[in-house]
RNA sequence: GGGCCAUUAGCUCAGUUGGUUAGAGCACGGUCCUGAUAAGACCGGGGUCUGUGGUUCGAGUCCACAAUGGCCCA
């Protein structure tokens, strides 16, 4: 016997039995452990950032990370799958500080690192509580009792140990980065913070400024000479051409700006290498921009006394505005400048006593606004420091970190907005403004405290990933990326435009930085583990038990090799996407300990999130990688696209339309999530969630399936049908047809599977589940329904029980609940022996040999045929219930014919027509007496004549129909047997008595008795074909 | 400002190498079928395939440009 189920099922409720079921019986550990030899297939878990609820997107990447894995395992690989948690990172402490209210750094320190760092880590630790709820609930299959967890000890020293490795191959150097800086906050802001802060009515002066240029260093004797040899005769020559034109006059180039304070910072001046540029002459002077721009800037009317290309103007002197060493500010410069294409060394920056403000030609000159040449500060911004560094540009940065400008400027200790004017009329008294005015445009604020943000150098680690280039984007060349534009698009430009890992941050809550600078001689030492680190020599300050965060790590010293000086610890910490990449060492504590389990993880076949995370992990992965190996650490990707709410609108908590998996969850169950999450839309795409077809989804595709198998079990019980019998040699058509579409299927969603395509293959077993239901079991109903227990009765239930295992295995990677249920009621309740799990099983091989293709397109046409002709009956207003005599059908070949009449029977049967007819050709007028519809090449007509024999067979139909309408409504058993009682005229007589064994048969009547229906039965009136008609029904007890 | 992706019925999505009249499900109206079904069948309304050009005998499909939305980078 087959425990009964129940047509209403609570989804929510049997998952939870199921969730329960795998609990107390490991079957989790089971389906890995019974996998153990065999290859391994390995999956990275991308480490959720447990800084916060999880939500309906993570439920979507975690659906697609557990089909894989599951469905290799039924394959028969060994699929171990380890848990890891991100818990590190400047949104752990953005969280932390609103809790305490803070808004800057200062007071995060006056608290005490210590203080804060703890309740950076308990909040972390309660978010994971929720996270392994969701992901249990879901039925993602993880091993979350032996997690990697970017916090621990180990996991730290296995990113030192990577870290370490980097420097060794002298690939870590510290430059300067150029990010956006809040000077109230005294701290740089991430891209996603700036992106809060942005306003597009920020006022600012816009201003052009007249730079001199310096005729004087080119009468120094042998100078031009000098030029000649070191740059070329073009540009000395050009020199030499200008003093001639220009003699004693002033020549000034004009730039334009609306940061007036980056003014002391400016250190060179771009041009566009291919624009024309003019000199005019103003008031015995002479003026050079771009000559596009000259009528904007309201020198359309001056004289035009030569035209010049950009590139004559390189190399070109001009005075500084603002002569550093006449204000006490230093001018430094990076020793070894970076040249194009040239890796990055360690920079040394080396203190200048002269400057050197030259003309450099760059490609982000615009000639759309300004005047054509631009006003370079590289301290100041992110282009103007790339230029710096490549050109080796000098380097002067005369504020400090609170905004406030150092050195004895005439505005020093003034914050630099409130320095502009001042810096504006300095320069108007020294004639060197040409206009100003102002400009209303866009500009980032603080999202905290408003404060306008200033883009500022500041001293950084970087890793040299750009020195590896080639090696990322070969490795890439072996990656499978789902969808496929992204490995050449996305993330190969990116990989293409590869610059440098700025991975150090100067914050609080994160993997320290392992380099230590001596405070004597300024010796850098990178430290690789912890066991080196006890080793060094004269160790100061180490606390056991050692915890490897700040402030425990910072009073940490020790000597100098080189001299013997106190070593101190950099201050900054990791950027934790440092944290994440390096997952395929550090979650196995690698290379301290298991180094095993790394060696057989590595690289990872599988990895799974969404796509912003090209930027993001799939990076870091692919970088530390390839840095470390020289090889990528993963295979196949499927890279998904973002779920937006139903407007199509990005989901964010400011705007409350996020989805709370849980209400899906409980409302429609992990399996309908599931499988609306796979099946909806391809997983690259962007997807509109839609709560409502979730429930759409339960209701179609799962309540189908679930009914087609409680329909086999009501009646499978009734029969004590045993599957362990021999099957039946007498499979009839539809039998072999079903078995046809079921092994087209298994090769099918192997197929997709195998190439990570779950939706294409979800897609198909929807398809199949609905021809089971609406093809096969209706077209059997009778098969099973029937008294005798014959061959073809054995036949209709082997098939389909055959079917729903195997479907149910087809599902256990989709739907791991209901596809548990179904298996272990339909095997393991009638089978003592079978594995305990559908999860234990292996995935269903399709057989070739009972695919039956002309079967299959028969039946295929035989819908259509059936279709046509319910359109035909329709169309004529005939019932189907009301039996006709004769459908014709045209076909377009014998063939065709043929396929059909091997499925005669199931056409008349499900047309209620007597015999069918096929005719080829076009319409011949010889219809009459026939309703027609028709598609494309095909028509069915029926015969619409109904005889007072065919009018008496659908009144017993009628009969039947009622019967059973009263059966359900009297709340009959449905193998509970009957007494019918009837009443009515002359034909209700004749229909009864000429069809009594039929509706006998069809309503389980012991037998018909014509006479008034007694008070205990349970009795109605119709109106059947004209005549009144009393119906009784009494249950018959033993 | 740059790059990538998307845009097909009210909604969610199919639509093969360009080739008859662009499909399905949901929702809506009507009719039918049914002792597995919360389902199903048939009919109906609902589409300038985002727009504009181009290539072609022929474009939802290929190309260019634009719009809108999303993501990433500036």
């Amino acid at each position: 016997m087959f425990r009964p189920v129940s047509n209403k099922v609570s989804l929510p409720q049997l998952e939870n039995q199921v969730l329960s079921f795998w609990k107390d019986h490991h079957i989790f550990e089971k389906s890995v452990e019974a996998r153990r030899g065999a290859g391994q297939f390995t999956l990275y878990e991308g480490p959720p950032t447990a800084n916060g609820s999880p939500g309906i997107h993570h439920v979507l990447s975690r659906v697609f990370k557990d089909i894989i894995p599951r469905y290799k395992t039924m394959k028969g690989l060994y699929a171990p799958r380890k848990a890891g948690w991100d818990t590190h990172g400047l949104p752990v402490e953005l969280e932390i500080e609103k809790m305490l209210g803070f808004t800057s750094k200062a007071q995060i320190e006056d608290y005490g690192v210590a203080r804060f760092n703890a309740h950076c880590r308990e909040s972390v630790f309660r978010y994971l509580k929720e996270w392994e709820a969701m992901t249990e609930r879901i039925g993602f299959w993880l091993d979350m009792e032996h997690p990697y967890i970017t916090l621990d000890n180990s996991y730290i020293e296995s990113c030192w140990w990577a870290l370490k490795q980097l420097w060794d191959k002298g690939l870590v150097y510290q430059g300067y980065k150029v990010t956006p800086h809040c000077p109230r906050c005294g701290t740089s802001l991430s891209s996603h913070e700036v992106a809060l802060g942005y306003r597009d009515d920020a006022q600012d002066p816009s201003v052009y400024i007249k730079f001199k240029v310096a005729k004087s260093v080119y009468k120094s004797p042998g100078f031009l000479e000098k030029l000649r040899k070191g740059y070329g005769d073009r540009e000395a020559d050009f020199v030499k051409w200008l003093i001639d034109l220009t003699g004693e006059k002033p020549v000034y180039l004009v730039a334009w700006t609306t940061t007036p304070w980056t003014l002391p910072g400016n250190t060179a001046l771009a041009v566009a290498a291919d624009a024309e540029y003019g000199i005019v002459e103003v008031d015995e002077a002479y003026l050079i921009l771009a000559s596009v721009r000259l009528g904007k800037v309201g020198l359309g009317d001056a004289p035009l006394v030569a035209k010049v290309t950009g590139s004559d103007l390189v190399e070109l002197r001009y005075e500084p505005l603002f002569n550093p060493f006449d204000f006490g500010v230093t001018v430094t410069r990076m020793d070894t400048p970076e040249k194009e294409g040239q890796p990055p060394s360690n920079v040394k920056w080396k203190q200048l006593a002269s400057f050197n403000y030259p003309v450099i030609a760059g490609d982000f000159v615009s000639l759309e606004d300004g005047t054509g040449i631009v006003h370079m500060a590289p301290a100041y911004g992110e282009v103007d420091y790339d230029a710096g560094a490549r050109k080796g540009l000098d380097f002067v940065h005369p504020v400090d970190l609170q905004g406030e400008f150092t050195g004895n400027y005439p505005f020093s200790g003034r914050f630099v907005k409130d320095a502009d004017p001042l810096i504006l009329e300095d320069l108007g008294e020294r004639g060197l403004l040409y206009r100003s005015g102002t400009i209303t445009h866009t500009y980032p604020f603080c999202w905290r405290c408003e404060a306008p943000l200033l883009y500022y150098a500041k001293r950084t680690w970087y890793i040299g990933t750009s020195r590896e280039k080639e090696a990322l984007v070969l490795g890439n060349a072996k990656i499978n990326w789902y969808p496929e534009h992204i490995k050449y698009g996305r993330f190969g430009d990116w990989l293409e435009n590869n610059v440098d890992w700025a991975f150090s941050r100067e914050r609080y809550w994160g993997t320290p930085l392992n380099i230590w600078s001596c405070s004597s001689c300024g010796n850098y030492e990178c430290v690789g583990g912890i066991d080196e680190l006890k080793a060094k020599p004269d160790l100061k300050g180490l606390v056991e038990p050692l915890d490897l965060h700040r402030p425990f790590v910072d009073g940490i010293t020790f000597a100098c090799s080189k001299c013997s000086g106190e070593m101190k610890r950099q201050t900054e910490v990791l950027d934790c996407w440092f944290d994440s990449g390096a997952m395929p060492v550090a979650q196995w504590h690698y290379p301290f300990e298991n180094c095993d389990d790394f060696d057989r993880s590595f690289p990872a076949d599988f990895i799974c999130e969404a796509v912003d995370q090209t930027r993001g992990w799939f990076y870091s992965l692919h970088a530390i990688s390839t840095l470390l190996f020289g090889r990528p650490c993963f295979e196949n990707v499927i890279c998904l696209g973002h779920i937006l709410d139903a407007e199509g609108e990005k989901m964010s908590k400011a705007k409350g339309n996020v989805v709370d998996p849980w209400a899906m969850l409980e409302s429609y169950g992990a399996d309908a999530t599931r499988w609306y999450l796979i099946t909806s839309s391809p997983a690259g795409n962007v997807r509109r969630f839609s709560g409502s077809i979730v429930a759409e989804v339960m209701r179609n595709f799962l309540f189908t399936l679930w009914n087609t198998y409680s329909f086999f079990i009501i009646y499978a019980n009734i029969d004590q049908f045993d599957p362990k019998l021999p099957a039946s040699p007498s499979l009839t058509d539809l039998d072999r047809w079903v078995m046809s579409r079921l092994n087209e299927l298994i090769a099918d969603v192997d197929n997709a599977l195998d190439n990570y395509d779950p939706t294409t293959a979800g897609r198909r077993i929807e398809t199949f589940v609905d021809e089971l239901s609406n093809w096969y079991v209706r077209r059997s109903r009778r098969r099973f329904w029937k008294s005798q227990s014959d061959a073809d009765k054995l036949a209709a239930y082997t098939t389909l029980y055959h079917c729903l295992v195997t479907l149910s295995k087809l599902l256990a990677p989709f739907t791991p609940f209901v596809a548990e249920e179904i298996y272990r009621n339909l095997v393991c309740s009638v089978d003592s022996e079978a594995v305990e799990s559908v999860h234990l099983t292996d995935f269903p091989i399709a057989d070739r040999a009972q695919v039956d293709t002309q079967l299959v397109d028969a039946t295929r046409l035989a819908m259509t045929v059936c279709s046509l002709g319910r359109a035909a009956r329709a169309k004529a207003g005939i019932k189907v219930r009301q039996p006709l005599s004769r459908v014709l059908v045209k076909v377009r070949s014998a063939a065709e014919r043929d396929g059909l009449q091997r499925l005669a029977s199931q056409i008349l049967d499900e047309l209620n027509v007597k015999e069918v007819e096929f005719a080829e050709g076009e319409l011949t007028g010889d219809e009459r007496g026939y309703a027609l519809a028709e598609e494309g090449d095909y028509w069915v007509a029926v015969a619409t004549e109904i005889s007072s024999e065919l009018k008496a067979e659908g009144i017993a139909r009628e009969v039947v129909r009622r019967l059973q309408t009263m059966r359900r409504s009297a709340g009959l058993d449905i193998a509970d047997y009957i007494v019918t009682y009837y009443q009515g005229g002359d034909i209700v007589q004749q229909v009864m008595t000429e069809f009594a064994d039929y509706i006998n048969q069809e309503t389980l009547s012991r037998e018909l008795v014509s006479a008034p229906p007694p008070d205990s039965s349970y009795a109605e009136k119709y109106r059947i074909s004209d005549s009144e008609i009393v119906l009784g029904i009494q249950k018959v007890t033993g």
